[in-house]
DNA sequence: ACTTTATTGTTGACAAGTCAACTATTATCC
DNA sequence: GGATAATAGTTGACTTGTCAACAATAAAGT
């Protein structure tokens, strides 16, 4: 026997389309699907990849560890990831004097050329996308990101 | 040899550290894991199980492809989630006498009752989260999120 | 000094997300 | 009415994301 529509009051008026987590969650997918595909007509490295490769690109040189602090990826994944690209040829990593577990990693010639000519494109897409949006939009999405990333607390990212 | 830090013009002046897309990857993590969480201690089902729930729950009765289209979630995914629900005893199937090919979905009243107990309790999460943003914001949000979806285009999501 | 605690990075196991091929049914269009 | 295309839903293979245990080194506390 099949329920028929429920009582207003029990499912209140609000649009219940636009729960907050499950728009973000389908904008995410739709933003990474098209960065990847974006990606790989530019470079063809995958887009975790770039993410790490801009890291190590804006500072010339980091550890493991701040990478994995600074923009919150997985350690696990983190490691394999920086694994691959050194396999690549774009990363290489040299002995840190001060501290025996950790190693310094800088890109390579050839991991530096794709970053120089990768940056641009990244950038003009990243603004293309802010592009669309109205000024007021382009700043409140920012603070409202911080807000709720704040918000939802420390769940997940296993320290 | 290391390479040293790279010359301004090259990474520019704007903060990296606020690309968006990444930003939305890490919001949208943490998101997810609180709602998770949050929706393990109120009914114990998994969250896109809720997702799918609240579409049902919603209409009343639906096909699989109806919540397919509104929800956007993988043909895939929803096949087998749905098969979860109907072994777990929250969605029974009945024929579609006009389309043998699809059929309508309800929630059985242990679904009903699990939707009735959950809906309240996820609404309210939702009211705190965005409590926490500024009126300009809490617009802005979802019109912004609007447009970048319309601007990643229709990557992903094979149909 | 030496035990305890914290940090760094690796690894394995597992869960979630994505894509594409495939069957069955229905709609469309000469 | 019969070929062609479209839609519904299932399934398998694969990729990515997440968590937790672990070994090695360093820092802190007594």
């Amino acid at each position: 026997m099949p329920i028929g529509k429920y009582p207003a009051e029990v499912h209140g008026d609000s649009p219940l389309q636009d729960v907050l987590t499950w728009r973000i969650h389908i904008v995410h997918a739709k933003l990474n699907a098209h960065a990847a595909k974006f990606l790989e007509g530019v470079s063809g490295i995958p887009l975790v990849h770039w993410r790490v490769m801009l890291t190590i690109g804006e500072n010339g040189s980091t550890t493991h560890s701040a990478i994995h602090r600074k923009i919150l990826m997985d350690k696990g994944q983190l490691s394999r990831c920086l694994k691959a690209m050194i396999e690549d040829g774009l990363v290489t990593t040299h002995d840190d004097e001060a501290d025996q577990r950790q190693q310094r990693l800088s890109l390579t010639k050839k991991g530096l050329r794709i970053f120089r000519k990768t940056l641009p494109e990244m950038r003009s897409r990243q603004n293309f996308l802010i592009g669309e949006l109205s000024k007021i939009e382009r700043k409140s999405i920012f603070s409202a990101l911080d807000k709720l990333e704040r918000a939802a607390g420390n769940f997940g990212f296993a320290a």
